[in-house]
DNA sequence: TCAAAAGTGTTTCTCGTACACCCATGT
DNA sequence: ACATGGGTGTACGAGAAACACTTTTGA
């Protein structure tokens, strides 16, 4: 340890010689190595109801069963080429099945699954992300037309998910409640103009209770003060009655 | 689909046949596959200071820098061996390292950390955890005798981490922080019988504001009527005043 | 004219915060 | 006796919750 020191005061070059050196000589060991996907649970809201893209599986491990969309990280094959980050895996799978542009979608890392024999092939560590997308979006999602295609399904406890799916979705589906109380993240599944008791519907079926009509309007105009969120240009929709329409600050289209 | 759905309900043992049958036939494609690690940021209380525990790195990638303790996710070598789950390869290096026996850490999932070149040797994704451990067991640890052994170190901006480790001690951190704040999680950090006073000091040290005497008290003694943390019998520690002993629940040793 | 939903106001309660003060001990 | 820090009391303000009430539409 001391020398270790010694070396990098009196000698900086040499610890970077030596560092460069190591690496030039550097063959991988056989340790085995598991396989590594991305997985993707990407929320939005269709029909005022919450829904979750999945798709049919129709190979083999859980033939027939839902799925979430996922794929293999594209790791490089040495020192050279390393291969793409987990965040760009799973933009890119994500984009595969709905056509959506990475910016358009909020993601976040929700953890890394990795139990063995949840997949009955190989050992697979999965890394699973969750996604929200703004509903106005979800229209490049592929209809049910083709095999393998994604669907907008509706989360229930009874959907036959392959895998250890249903508990990565219960982890996305606690995680989203969570943020929802913590953050201004439901502004990811609104489209860019909407109404308040729109915005209360999306809060109250992430948090799963009743929102007060009242209490939550007070709690929302307390955000325009903060500048999250402002009015939007006079027009009104009509539903009962009219509302007035706003839309979270630094969103135009 | 429909052809998936009907094999289902119609002949249940087929699909089930047809499973084994694949499993039985699969062959592992050539994926390339990265070397998976797992991490682990454990946490302390020495001498009222929040310490890390690290490692000196004796070898070549970062030589004499800190690192936190890790090593490869043991994985088998296919279908009937699968190997050992992140949590018990984290709970392993961490015996290792401190001879501390999983049941007496707190452990948590912190992410997965896997941006190419973070390792120079070769693409590695790291699952990172969170342990929390009681001052009363660090004794265990060995101490700066031997090269290559793990060290109680105060986490600062100005310590030299290899690879990605300051992004991933800064990652425990914030968790901390948001844990302590919403959980009991402090219990792992206190010996089984503590003053309000001493509980007060990790809270504050974690949250890393000041913590005011009286009103944390009155938090605290909330957690009596919880069922969270009772009185401890009758004993008191000197100090400058007497103060009372509490201990968490379900806790005696 | 009635039902339904937007929008407003009010009251109450709880909690966090700030801060003044008393109490027990070591030096 | 005095400084230190444990332990106690109190007063203020912000925010949550409950709920009654007015307004504006469609049927």
């Amino acid at each position: 340890m001391k020398q270790a020191r010694a070396t990098k005061v009196a000698e900086p070059h040499q610890a970077a010689l030596e560092e460069a050196a190591f690496l030039a000589a550097y063959r991988p060991g056989d340790f085995a190595r598991p396989s590594v996907t991305v997985d993707v649970v990407a929320f939005t809201m269709i029909d005022a109801l919450l829904r979750v893209l999945l798709v049919r599986r129709a190979q083999p491990p859980f033939k027939g069963y839902w799925a979430l969309p996922g794929g293999f990280v594209r790791v490089g094959d040495g020192q050279r080429e390393q291969g793409e980050s987990l965040e760009a895996a799973v933009s890119r799978e994500l984009e595969e099945e709905t056509g959506l542009r990475p910016s358009d979608v909020y993601l976040e890392q929700l953890g890394a699954f990795g139990a063995p024999y949840r997949d009955p092939r190989m050992r697979v560590i999965s890394v699973a992300f969750y996604a929200l997308v703004r509903p106005d979006l979800v229209a490049r999602v592929r209809g049910g037309g083709d095999a393998n295609a994604a669907e907008w399904v509706e989360p229930s406890a009874k959907l036959r998910l392959a895998f250890d799916h249903a508990t990565i979705l219960a982890a996305a589906r606690e995680r989203l409640r969570e943020r929802v109380r913590s953050t201004s993240i439901a502004a990811s599944l609104l489209p860019p103009a909407f109404t308040i008791p729109e915005i209360r519907h999306v809060y109250s079926t992430l948090i799963g209770e009743r929102q007060d009509p009242g209490n939550f309007r007070r709690r929302f105009l307390g955000m325009i003060d903060e500048g999250i969120v402002e009015r939007a240009p006079g027009k009104r929709i009509t539903m009962s009655k009219p509302a007035a329409v706003y839309r979270f600050c630094g969103r135009r289209s």
